[in-house]
DNA sequence: AAAATACTTAACCAAAAGGTTAAGTCTTAG
DNA sequence: CTAAGACTTAACCTTTTGGTTAAGTATTTT
């Protein structure tokens, strides 16, 4: 069968809670849009909020998703609370896109070099 | 400020609506899971569905939603439907991911550049 | 001390997501 | 030609998501 002509396969790289948060919160458009701002520099959540037409609690919990999802990082500084970008969770993700990918181009090469020594032949 | 330290950025890669459906896509696990299960080759729908404790109906929409994102390619073979991974849609969410944390990283240099040069300086 | 600023929390609401069962629609097997 | 298999569609239900307004809590300004 098919699975069997694949190498063991490597280990997953996040665990189902964290990919869920963060590619859940990575999923709407105004996050992205508040982590795009945020590509740019640091900002304060009214900064963040001024561009979206949306209440400031809307703002507040798309920002919490993110934090939740290790994506955006908060410091209080007086009145004010400075957000800026954290990488890491980028880039774990980015890790477990390719790992797939990956075992995809894998699983084709494994059947071409399969159907060229194979060909007309048995499992 | 420090929005302008940054060079003029690169356009976006893929559009709101794509990225809605391909991340909203892979933000469940059980969709997750069906990946990773093609991502070792082509599967019908009933086996797809087999180690998931849930309903055909509802893998047919999980599968559905996967389609629609352009992760998913389904061929019908008589009553059987043979589903398989397609990769660009995964290329195109890891050149996203790619840019946002590539940005970031160049905001960071950025800023240790201008540090360094305006020390003790005025913004 | 009072008022304004920069938020968050609480309570609520409508729509979307994720599941169910029941009832189709094709295709293959008997 | 029926019956079984492999699905999908429809109708429904519950929970989550994404938004709202109103009220509360710190800070800062006047």
């Amino acid at each position: 069968m098919i699975a069997s002509i694949n190498p063991p396969r490597p280990k997953p790289v996040l665990n189902d809670d964290h990919l869920d948060q963060v590619l859940g919160a990575l999923a709407d458009r105004t996050r992205r849009g508040m982590l795009e701002r945020l590509s740019v520099g640091p900002a304060i959540v009214t900064e963040l909020a001024e561009p979206f037409d949306m209440s400031l609690p809307a703002v507040s919990k798309h920002l919490k998703i993110l934090e939740r999802a290790g994506l955006v990082e908060r410091v209080k500084e007086g009145r004010t609370h400075l957000c800026s970008m954290r990488p890491e969770a980028y880039e774990n993700v980015e890790a477990w896109l390719r790992f797939y990918r990956t075992f995809w181009e894998g699983t084709l090469e494994s059947l071409a070099a399969f159907a060229e020594g194979e060909e007309g032949g048995e499992v």
